[in-house]
DNA sequence: TTGACTGTACCGTCTGGACGGTTTATGTGC
DNA sequence: GCACATAAACCGTCCAGACGGTACAGTCAA
Protein backbone atom coordinates (compact mmCIF):
# COMPACT_ATOMS: atom_id res chain seq x y z
CA UNK A 1 0.00 0.00 0.00
CA UNK A 2 1.92 3.12 -1.22
CA UNK A 3 -1.25 5.66 -0.81
CA UNK A 4 -4.17 4.73 1.06
CA UNK A 5 -6.14 7.83 -0.49
CA UNK A 6 -7.80 8.86 2.81
CA UNK A 7 -11.05 9.80 1.53
CA UNK A 8 -12.27 12.38 4.92
CA UNK A 9 -8.72 13.83 3.95
CA UNK A 10 -9.56 14.09 0.00
CA UNK A 11 -12.67 15.62 1.31
CA UNK A 12 -10.63 18.33 3.57
CA UNK A 13 -8.43 18.85 0.92
CA UNK A 14 -11.13 19.86 -1.56
CA UNK A 15 -12.62 22.03 0.99
CA UNK A 16 -9.42 24.12 1.27
CA UNK A 17 -9.39 24.40 -2.54
CA UNK A 18 -12.70 25.67 -2.48
CA UNK A 19 -11.90 28.48 -0.07
CA UNK A 20 -9.03 29.19 -1.71
CA UNK A 21 -10.15 29.45 -5.30
CA UNK A 22 -13.62 31.13 -4.36
CA UNK A 23 -13.83 32.19 -1.13
CA UNK A 24 -15.18 31.43 2.02
CA UNK A 25 -18.65 31.95 1.29
CA UNK A 26 -18.52 29.77 -1.88
CA UNK A 27 -17.67 27.25 0.52
CA UNK A 28 -20.62 24.49 0.32
CA UNK A 29 -21.46 21.19 0.69
CA UNK A 30 -22.32 20.86 -2.92
CA UNK A 31 -19.00 22.62 -3.86
CA UNK A 32 -16.60 20.58 -1.93
CA UNK A 33 -18.49 17.26 -3.25
CA UNK A 34 -18.00 18.30 -6.97
CA UNK A 35 -14.08 18.78 -6.12
CA UNK A 36 -13.02 16.11 -4.44
CA UNK A 37 -14.93 13.70 -6.57
CA UNK A 38 -17.25 12.30 -3.66
CA UNK A 39 -20.65 12.62 -4.06
CA UNK A 40 -22.56 14.82 -1.44
CA UNK A 41 -24.11 11.63 0.16
CA UNK A 42 -20.57 10.81 0.66
CA UNK A 43 -19.20 14.21 2.29
CA UNK A 44 -22.09 13.56 4.49
CA UNK A 45 -21.60 10.56 5.19
CA UNK A 46 -17.81 11.71 6.75
CA UNK A 47 -18.99 14.92 8.35
CA UNK A 48 -22.65 14.58 9.33
CA UNK A 49 -23.46 18.00 8.87
CA UNK A 50 -21.26 21.39 7.63
CA UNK A 51 -20.01 22.11 11.21
CA UNK A 52 -18.41 18.86 11.52
CA UNK A 53 -16.90 19.40 8.38
CA UNK A 54 -15.52 22.97 9.32
CA UNK A 55 -14.24 21.91 12.40
CA UNK A 56 -12.34 18.96 10.97
CA UNK A 57 -10.70 21.49 8.88
CA UNK A 58 -9.67 24.03 11.62
CA UNK A 59 -8.31 20.61 14.30
CA UNK A 60 -6.29 19.60 10.90
CA UNK A 61 -5.03 22.94 11.25
CA UNK A 62 -4.17 22.97 14.48
CA UNK A 63 -2.88 20.01 14.51
CA UNK A 64 -0.66 20.74 11.75
CA UNK A 65 0.48 23.58 12.85
CA UNK A 66 1.39 22.35 16.64
CA UNK A 67 3.18 19.47 15.22
CA UNK A 68 5.79 21.96 13.28
CA UNK A 69 6.11 24.34 16.35
CA UNK A 70 6.91 21.60 19.60
CA UNK A 71 8.88 19.92 17.38
CA UNK A 72 10.99 22.65 16.35
CA UNK A 73 11.22 23.84 20.28
CA UNK A 74 11.63 20.19 21.64
CA UNK A 75 14.54 19.79 19.29
CA UNK A 76 15.85 23.26 20.33
CA UNK A 77 15.83 22.42 24.17
CA UNK A 78 17.22 18.88 23.67
CA UNK A 79 20.34 20.92 22.39
CA UNK A 80 20.04 23.17 24.95
CA UNK A 81 19.15 25.76 22.72
CA UNK A 82 17.07 28.61 22.34
CA UNK A 83 13.50 27.90 20.74
CA UNK A 84 12.88 31.06 18.95
CA UNK A 85 14.97 31.02 16.25
CA UNK A 86 13.97 27.18 15.14
CA UNK A 87 10.63 28.22 15.80
CA UNK A 88 11.07 31.56 13.14
CA UNK A 89 12.59 28.87 10.76
CA UNK A 90 10.05 26.34 10.48
CA UNK A 91 7.12 28.98 10.33
CA UNK A 92 9.40 30.30 7.25
CA UNK A 93 8.73 26.88 5.39
CA UNK A 94 4.98 27.55 5.51
CA UNK A 95 5.03 31.00 4.66
CA UNK A 96 6.97 30.35 0.87
CA UNK A 97 4.78 27.64 0.01
CA UNK A 98 1.16 28.75 0.20
CA UNK A 99 -0.30 26.79 2.45
CA UNK A 100 -3.96 25.83 2.19
CA UNK A 101 -4.06 24.66 5.40
CA UNK A 102 -4.42 28.08 6.46
CA UNK A 103 -8.18 28.42 4.43
CA UNK A 104 -9.80 26.71 7.78
CA UNK A 105 -9.10 30.34 8.93
CA UNK A 106 -11.28 32.21 6.87
CA UNK A 107 -13.80 29.40 6.68
CA UNK A 108 -14.04 29.02 9.99
CA UNK A 109 -14.68 33.02 10.78
CA UNK A 110 -17.26 33.11 7.99
CA UNK A 111 -19.47 30.43 9.63
CA UNK A 112 -18.52 30.22 13.03
CA UNK A 113 -16.83 33.01 14.36
CA UNK A 114 -15.86 32.16 18.31
CA UNK A 115 -14.98 29.07 17.27
CA UNK A 116 -11.52 29.69 16.40
CA UNK A 117 -10.75 31.38 19.36
CA UNK A 118 -10.95 27.90 20.94
CA UNK A 119 -9.55 26.30 18.65
CA UNK A 120 -6.27 28.20 18.40
CA UNK A 121 -5.71 28.53 22.17
CA UNK A 122 -3.11 25.80 22.34
CA UNK A 123 -1.14 27.66 19.69
CA UNK A 124 -1.57 31.03 21.74
CA UNK A 125 -0.06 29.44 24.25
CA UNK A 126 2.61 26.92 22.54
CA UNK A 127 3.67 30.67 21.39
CA UNK A 128 3.54 32.26 24.83
CA UNK A 129 5.95 29.57 25.71
CA UNK A 130 8.62 29.82 23.14
CA UNK A 131 8.48 33.93 23.34
CA UNK A 132 9.04 33.32 27.61
CA UNK A 133 11.72 31.41 26.86
CA UNK A 134 13.51 34.37 24.13
CA UNK A 135 16.22 36.64 26.18
CA UNK A 136 14.08 39.38 25.07
CA UNK A 137 10.11 38.09 25.15
CA UNK A 138 8.53 41.44 23.64
CA UNK A 139 11.02 41.29 20.64
CA UNK A 140 10.03 37.88 19.89
CA UNK A 141 6.09 38.62 19.95
CA UNK A 142 6.71 41.02 17.78
CA UNK A 143 8.72 38.66 15.45
CA UNK A 144 6.01 36.14 15.42
CA UNK A 145 3.29 38.84 15.07
CA UNK A 146 5.43 39.80 11.87
CA UNK A 147 4.93 36.14 10.64
CA UNK A 148 1.16 36.45 11.58
CA UNK A 149 0.81 39.52 9.35
CA UNK A 150 2.72 38.49 6.61
CA UNK A 151 0.32 35.33 6.61
CA UNK A 152 -2.69 36.77 7.68
CA UNK A 153 -2.36 39.43 4.80
CA UNK A 154 -1.39 36.91 2.09
CA UNK A 155 -4.01 34.89 3.38
CA UNK A 156 -6.97 37.88 2.83
CA UNK A 157 -5.22 38.66 -0.78
CA UNK A 158 -3.74 42.21 0.43
CA UNK A 159 -0.47 42.80 -0.65
CA UNK A 160 1.43 45.16 1.91
CA UNK A 161 4.24 43.61 0.97
CA UNK A 162 5.79 43.33 -2.41
CA UNK A 163 7.04 39.96 -3.51
CA UNK A 164 10.60 41.10 -3.78
CA UNK A 165 10.75 42.32 -0.48
CA UNK A 166 9.19 38.90 0.96
CA UNK A 167 13.07 37.43 1.49
CA UNK A 168 14.95 40.18 2.97
CA UNK A 169 12.04 40.63 5.82
CA UNK A 170 12.27 36.86 6.53
CA UNK A 171 16.10 36.90 6.77
CA UNK A 172 15.71 39.63 8.94
CA UNK A 173 13.34 37.79 11.00
CA UNK A 174 15.86 35.07 11.44
CA UNK A 175 18.50 37.25 11.88
CA UNK A 176 16.70 39.09 14.73
CA UNK A 177 15.56 35.60 16.65
CA UNK A 178 19.39 34.81 16.47
CA UNK A 179 20.96 37.82 17.30
CA UNK A 180 19.00 37.82 20.49
CA UNK A 181 20.38 35.00 22.14
CA UNK A 182 24.06 36.18 20.81
CA UNK B 1 -28.18 69.81 12.25
CA UNK B 2 -26.38 68.28 14.66
CA UNK B 3 -26.14 65.15 13.22
CA UNK B 4 -27.64 64.53 9.45
CA UNK B 5 -28.00 60.34 9.91
CA UNK B 6 -26.93 59.23 6.13
CA UNK B 7 -28.82 56.73 5.73
CA UNK B 8 -25.84 55.06 3.49
CA UNK B 9 -23.54 55.28 6.27
CA UNK B 10 -25.74 53.69 8.63
CA UNK B 11 -26.39 50.94 6.48
CA UNK B 12 -22.44 50.45 6.13
CA UNK B 13 -22.49 50.56 9.96
CA UNK B 14 -25.14 47.70 10.12
CA UNK B 15 -23.37 45.61 7.90
CA UNK B 16 -20.35 45.62 9.85
CA UNK B 17 -21.91 45.18 12.62
CA UNK B 18 -23.85 41.93 11.19
CA UNK B 19 -19.95 40.61 10.24
CA UNK B 20 -18.48 41.54 13.57
CA UNK B 21 -21.56 39.81 15.49
CA UNK B 22 -22.28 36.63 13.36
CA UNK B 23 -19.56 36.31 10.93
CA UNK B 24 -19.29 36.83 7.11
CA UNK B 25 -21.38 34.10 6.00
CA UNK B 26 -24.36 35.68 7.62
CA UNK B 27 -24.12 39.16 5.84
CA UNK B 28 -27.30 39.37 4.25
CA UNK B 29 -29.20 41.88 2.52
CA UNK B 30 -32.12 40.87 5.24
CA UNK B 31 -30.07 41.14 8.23
CA UNK B 32 -28.22 44.09 7.22
CA UNK B 33 -32.18 45.89 6.73
CA UNK B 34 -32.90 44.22 10.33
CA UNK B 35 -29.52 45.78 11.26
CA UNK B 36 -30.50 49.51 10.07
CA UNK B 37 -33.62 49.62 10.74
CA UNK B 38 -33.90 50.29 7.33
CA UNK B 39 -36.37 48.42 4.86
CA UNK B 40 -34.72 46.30 2.55
CA UNK B 41 -36.40 48.15 0.01
CA UNK B 42 -34.77 50.86 1.48
CA UNK B 43 -31.40 49.28 1.42
CA UNK B 44 -31.37 48.58 -2.24
CA UNK B 45 -32.07 51.75 -3.51
CA UNK B 46 -28.91 52.51 -1.61
CA UNK B 47 -27.17 49.96 -2.93
CA UNK B 48 -28.79 48.27 -5.92
CA UNK B 49 -27.20 44.85 -5.32
CA UNK B 50 -25.21 43.02 -2.81
CA UNK B 51 -21.97 43.47 -4.55
CA UNK B 52 -22.51 47.13 -5.11
CA UNK B 53 -22.67 47.31 -1.18
CA UNK B 54 -19.63 45.11 -0.40
CA UNK B 55 -17.55 47.51 -2.67
CA UNK B 56 -19.28 50.25 -0.61
CA UNK B 57 -17.63 48.81 2.64
CA UNK B 58 -14.16 48.34 1.37
CA UNK B 59 -14.20 51.87 -0.27
CA UNK B 60 -14.92 53.25 2.96
CA UNK B 61 -12.42 50.87 4.66
CA UNK B 62 -9.89 52.33 2.53
CA UNK B 63 -10.55 55.76 3.11
CA UNK B 64 -10.79 55.81 6.42
CA UNK B 65 -7.55 53.93 7.02
CA UNK B 66 -5.41 55.83 3.88
CA UNK B 67 -6.64 59.09 5.23
CA UNK B 68 -4.98 58.12 8.81
CA UNK B 69 -1.80 57.29 7.40
CA UNK B 70 -1.03 60.14 4.85
CA UNK B 71 -2.05 62.85 7.19
CA UNK B 72 0.73 61.25 10.04
CA UNK B 73 3.08 60.97 7.00
CA UNK B 74 2.24 64.66 5.80
CA UNK B 75 2.21 66.26 9.28
CA UNK B 76 5.61 64.41 9.77
CA UNK B 77 7.24 65.20 6.40
CA UNK B 78 6.07 69.25 6.93
CA UNK B 79 7.60 69.35 10.27
CA UNK B 80 10.92 67.73 8.28
CA UNK B 81 10.61 64.60 10.71
CA UNK B 82 10.43 61.01 10.05
CA UNK B 83 7.39 59.92 9.11
CA UNK B 84 7.61 55.69 10.65
CA UNK B 85 6.83 57.14 13.96
CA UNK B 86 3.87 59.03 13.40
CA UNK B 87 2.42 56.39 11.45
CA UNK B 88 3.03 53.92 14.10
CA UNK B 89 1.55 55.89 16.48
CA UNK B 90 -1.76 56.81 13.82
CA UNK B 91 -2.23 53.10 13.60
CA UNK B 92 -2.08 52.65 17.64
CA UNK B 93 -5.71 54.31 18.22
CA UNK B 94 -7.17 52.34 15.98
CA UNK B 95 -5.81 49.02 17.02
CA UNK B 96 -6.96 49.70 20.58
CA UNK B 97 -10.76 50.70 19.90
CA UNK B 98 -11.73 47.38 18.24
CA UNK B 99 -12.19 48.57 14.28
CA UNK B 100 -15.24 47.49 12.69
CA UNK B 101 -14.17 49.17 10.38
CA UNK B 102 -12.22 46.14 9.43
CA UNK B 103 -14.88 43.74 8.98
CA UNK B 104 -15.10 45.01 5.47
CA UNK B 105 -12.10 42.93 4.96
CA UNK B 106 -13.65 39.65 6.19
CA UNK B 107 -16.79 40.23 4.01
CA UNK B 108 -15.39 40.83 0.79
CA UNK B 109 -12.62 38.08 0.99
CA UNK B 110 -15.77 35.83 1.82
CA UNK B 111 -17.26 37.01 -0.88
CA UNK B 112 -15.29 37.91 -3.61
CA UNK B 113 -11.54 37.52 -3.32
CA UNK B 114 -9.77 39.60 -5.97
CA UNK B 115 -11.18 42.41 -4.87
CA UNK B 116 -9.12 43.59 -2.09
CA UNK B 117 -5.80 43.02 -4.25
CA UNK B 118 -6.82 45.90 -6.36
CA UNK B 119 -8.90 47.81 -3.61
CA UNK B 120 -6.12 47.80 -1.10
CA UNK B 121 -3.16 48.47 -3.72
CA UNK B 122 -3.23 52.44 -2.30
CA UNK B 123 -2.49 51.36 1.39
CA UNK B 124 0.09 48.64 -0.15
CA UNK B 125 2.05 51.82 -2.04
CA UNK B 126 1.34 54.19 1.34
CA UNK B 127 3.30 51.61 3.42
CA UNK B 128 6.05 50.96 0.81
CA UNK B 129 6.94 55.09 0.95
CA UNK B 130 6.64 55.28 4.56
CA UNK B 131 9.27 52.24 4.99
CA UNK B 132 11.24 53.31 2.15
CA UNK B 133 11.44 56.75 3.51
CA UNK B 134 13.03 55.33 7.19
CA UNK B 135 16.44 54.82 8.01
CA UNK B 136 15.99 51.24 8.24
CA UNK B 137 13.21 50.31 5.42
CA UNK B 138 13.66 46.02 5.94
CA UNK B 139 13.00 46.51 9.89
CA UNK B 140 10.28 49.68 9.43
CA UNK B 141 8.09 46.87 6.82
CA UNK B 142 8.22 44.29 10.28
CA UNK B 143 7.20 46.77 12.14
CA UNK B 144 4.20 47.55 10.20
CA UNK B 145 3.44 43.87 9.48
CA UNK B 146 3.83 43.25 13.45
CA UNK B 147 0.43 45.82 13.44
CA UNK B 148 -0.94 43.82 10.46
CA UNK B 149 -0.63 40.73 12.61
CA UNK B 150 -1.95 41.99 15.75
CA UNK B 151 -5.26 43.87 13.86
CA UNK B 152 -5.69 40.86 11.40
CA UNK B 153 -5.25 38.22 14.38
CA UNK B 154 -8.32 40.18 16.22
CA UNK B 155 -10.38 40.49 13.19
CA UNK B 156 -10.45 36.34 12.85
CA UNK B 157 -10.79 36.27 16.55
CA UNK B 158 -7.66 34.39 17.21
CA UNK B 159 -5.60 35.50 20.73
CA UNK B 160 -2.12 34.93 20.10
CA UNK B 161 -0.83 37.48 22.22
CA UNK B 162 -2.46 38.21 25.81
CA UNK B 163 -4.26 41.14 26.34
CA UNK B 164 -2.19 42.08 29.23
CA UNK B 165 0.76 41.79 26.65
CA UNK B 166 -0.74 44.22 23.72
CA UNK B 167 0.23 47.18 25.83
CA UNK B 168 4.34 46.61 26.22
CA UNK B 169 4.29 45.47 22.70
CA UNK B 170 2.93 48.45 21.38
CA UNK B 171 5.32 50.92 23.12
CA UNK B 172 8.26 48.50 21.85
CA UNK B 173 6.77 49.19 18.54
CA UNK B 174 7.27 52.81 18.79
CA UNK B 175 10.45 52.68 20.62
CA UNK B 176 11.51 50.52 17.56
CA UNK B 177 10.38 53.25 15.27
CA UNK B 178 11.89 56.32 17.19
CA UNK B 179 15.39 54.94 18.00
CA UNK B 180 15.59 54.07 14.15
CA UNK B 181 16.10 57.69 13.48
CA UNK B 182 18.13 58.70 16.56
C1' DT C 1 -43.11 67.69 -7.38
C1' DT C 2 -39.35 65.08 -6.17
C1' DG C 3 -36.28 62.17 -3.69
C1' DA C 4 -36.03 59.06 -0.04
C1' DC C 5 -37.72 55.79 1.58
C1' DT C 6 -41.53 51.72 3.52
C1' DG C 7 -44.00 47.36 3.04
C1' DT C 8 -45.42 43.45 0.84
C1' DA C 9 -45.63 40.13 -2.44
C1' DC C 10 -43.28 37.40 -5.35
C1' DC C 11 -39.68 34.57 -8.24
C1' DG C 12 -35.81 31.46 -9.38
C1' DT C 13 -31.95 29.58 -7.43
C1' DC C 14 -29.04 27.74 -3.99
C1' DT C 15 -28.22 25.34 0.33
C1' DG C 16 -28.11 22.13 4.19
C1' DG C 17 -29.61 18.09 5.28
C1' DA C 18 -32.53 13.77 5.32
C1' DC C 19 -33.22 9.56 3.20
C1' DG C 20 -33.28 5.16 0.79
C1' DG C 21 -30.65 2.54 -2.04
C1' DT C 22 -26.20 0.48 -3.80
C1' DT C 23 -21.55 -1.01 -4.00
C1' DT C 24 -17.40 -2.63 -1.68
C1' DA C 25 -14.60 -4.56 1.96
C1' DT C 26 -14.34 -7.79 5.75
C1' DG C 27 -15.01 -11.39 7.86
C1' DT C 28 -17.18 -16.39 9.19
C1' DG C 29 -18.71 -20.87 8.84
C1' DC C 30 -18.28 -24.75 6.15
C1' DG D 1 -11.93 -22.15 -1.64
C1' DC D 2 -16.54 -20.58 -1.50
C1' DA D 3 -21.13 -19.11 -0.13
C1' DC D 4 -23.05 -16.04 2.75
C1' DA D 5 -23.76 -12.30 6.24
C1' DT D 6 -22.71 -7.98 7.94
C1' DA D 7 -21.25 -3.55 8.09
C1' DA D 8 -18.77 0.34 6.23
C1' DA D 9 -18.38 3.45 2.41
C1' DC D 10 -20.66 5.80 -0.82
C1' DC D 11 -24.41 7.49 -4.37
C1' DG D 12 -28.34 10.38 -6.09
C1' DT D 13 -32.62 12.49 -5.23
C1' DC D 14 -35.81 15.16 -2.75
C1' DC D 15 -37.41 18.91 0.19
C1' DA D 16 -38.11 23.06 3.07
C1' DG D 17 -36.17 27.14 3.90
C1' DA D 18 -33.02 30.95 2.94
C1' DC D 19 -31.17 34.00 -0.29
C1' DG D 20 -30.59 37.73 -3.88
C1' DG D 21 -33.24 40.36 -6.46
C1' DT D 22 -37.62 42.49 -8.74
C1' DA D 23 -41.78 45.00 -8.79
C1' DC D 24 -44.70 48.22 -7.33
C1' DA D 25 -48.03 50.89 -4.74
C1' DG D 26 -47.96 54.00 -1.06
C1' DT D 27 -45.95 57.54 2.59
C1' DC D 28 -43.85 61.73 3.82
C1' DA D 29 -40.82 65.61 4.43
C1' DA D 30 -38.55 69.44 1.95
Amino acid sequence: MLEKPNTKDVILDAAETVVARDGSGRLTIDAVAAESQVSKGGVLYHYPNKLALLEAMVARMIDSVMAEITAAREAAEAEGQPALPRVVEALLGRMKAPDNVSQALLAASAEQPGLLEAATAPIAVEFQRVADSAADPVLAQIILLSLDGLKLSQLLGLRHVRDTQITPILERLVAMSREMHA
